[in-house]
DNA sequence: GTCTATAGCATGATAGAC
DNA sequence: GTCTATCATGCTATAGAC
C-alpha cells in the first residue's frame, strides 16, 4: 500500500496519540514513544520540540478529527423534530444511540476520542479550547431541548440530565479494563453498548416526561 | 488536642492517602509525601518498605473505612420495602440520595472514596478484593431489585441501569476540576449534588416503570 | 533529517551514624 | 526511630557528527 507511507512526523503523532490515550501523558515516556514508532529518541525533539508539544499536537489532531454525534449535531441535522414532543423524544433517542455507536464502534477503541476524554480528568492548557468548541454547543443544544419541554428547568436539573449520557460514556472509556474484569472478559462488546444505549435513551426520555418511541417500549 | 497526636506511621498513611487520591499514585513522589507529612524520606521506607506498599496500605485503610450507601446496604436496612412496587421505588430513591450525600458531603472531598474510585481507572493488584467485597454485593442487590419488577431483564440491561447512578458519581469525582471550569467555579456544591440526585432517582425509577414517590413528581 | 553520546535532573531505595 | 548522605536508574532534552 503506497498510502500507508506516513511521514516520520505523522507516524510519531499517531503512535504517541495512541499511547497517550491508552496510558495517560504522565505514564508514557519519550523512550516508549520512540521505540513504538521505531524512531530515534532525538527524532521526537527534532519534529516536535518537546514531549508536551507532541501531546498538544496529538490532542489538536484528535479534536479536529472528532465527529462524534451530540445533541447539537443531531438537532442541526433535522431542526423540525424540535417542534413536537414526539420529535424531541426522537432527538434524544438518536443522540444517545449515535453517541454510543460513535464512541465504541469497531474492535479497536478510537484513540482520538479517548485522548479528548482524558482532558476531563487532568485538564491541560488545551481544555478551554475543547470546552468552547465541543462541549458548550452540545450543552446549549441540550438546554434548549430540555426547556422546550420544561420551560422552568434549572441549570442543575439540565446538567444532571445531560450527564446521564455523558457520564456513562465517560465511565465506559475510562474504566473499561476494570469493568471487563468485573463483568467478564469480552462482555464489553458492541452488543453491550447497544443494550446500554436503549436503557439510557429510555431513562432520559422518561425523565423528561416525553412519549417513548415505539422501539423503546 | 491530645487526640490529634497520630503516630508517624498513621500520619504518613493519611497524608499519602490524600495525595494519592488527589493526583494518582504515579503523579505523587515519595519526596512529596515526606515533605507534606513533615517526615524524612527514609521514614517512608522504614515504616512501609516501599511506595507501592504504602499505597496498598492506604487503599486497604480506605476500603475498610468506606461506608457509602449502595443498593445492598439500603435493602438490608429495610427488607420489607422489597415487596411492593412503591417500596422498590423508595429503595431506589433512598439509595441514590444517600450515595450522592455520602460521596460529596462536607466541603472536603472524602479522600478514601476518591482513592477507591481511582482503582477503576488503573486497577492494581488490590482491585479483585475491592470488586469482591464492595462491588459484587451492590450489583447482586440491584439485580434482585430489577428482576423483582422485570423478571426477564438481561444482565446488560441491569448493568446499564445501575451504571446510571455509578457513572454519574464516577464522573463527578474524576472530572470535578474540569466540570467546575465548564460550569463555573463553586457550582459543584452540595445543592448541585442534591439536584442531581433528584434527576437520577427520577430517571432510574421511571426507566424501571415504577411509581414515582410524591416528592419526585 | 537522522544518528550517537551525554548533560542535567528527579525518582525510589538503601547504608550507616546516632 | 530518625537523621544525613548516597546509589542506581530513568527521565526530558540537547550537542554535534554525518
Amino acid at each position: 500500500m503506497i498510502e500507508n507511507k506516513l511521514s516520520t512526523k505523522e507516524h510519531l503523532l499517531q503512535t504517541a496519540g495512541e499511547l497517550f490515550a491508552l496510558h495517560g501523558i504522565e505514564a508514557v515516556s519519550t523512550r516508549m514513544i520512540a521505540e513504538a514508532a521505531n524512531v530515534k529518541l532525538s527524532g521526537i525533539h527534532y519534529h516536535y520540540g518537546s514531549k508536551e508539544k507532541l501531546y498538544v499536537a496529538a490532542l489538536h489532531h484528535a479534536m479536529e478529527s472528532d465527529t462524534c454525534a451530540n445533541f447539537s449535531s443531531v438537532i442541526d441535522e433535522n431542526p423540525a423534530l424540535f417542534d413536537t414532543r414526539e420529535g424531541r423524544a426522537e432527538v434524544i433517542r438518536t443522540t444517545v444511540y449515535r453517541s454510543f455507536y460513535d464512541h465504541f464502534k469497531g474492535d479497536a477503541p478510537v484513540w482520538t476520542t479517548q485522548l479528548i476524554i482524558r482532558e476531563l480528568v487532568k485538564p491541560t492548557s488545551m481544555f478551554p479550547i475543547f470546552a468552547e468548541t465541543q462541549v458548550k454547543p452540545d450543552i446549549e443544544a441540550a438546554e434548549r431541548l430540555y426547556r422546550a419541554t420544561k420551560p422552568g428547568a434549572s441549570d442543575t436539573e439540565i446538567a444532571a440530565w445531560v450527564d446521564i449520557l455523558n457520564s456513562q460514556i465517560f465511565l465506559y472509556i475510562m474504566a473499561k479494563n476494570a469493568l471487563e474484569v468485573l463483568r467478564g472478559e469480552g462482555t464489553m462488546d458492541s452488543k453491550f453498548y447497544q443494550g446500554v444505549a436503549r436503557v439510557v435513551a429510555r431513562a432520559m426520555i422518561l425523565e423528561l416526561e416525553l412519549p417513548l418511541p415505539r422501539d423503546l417500549m
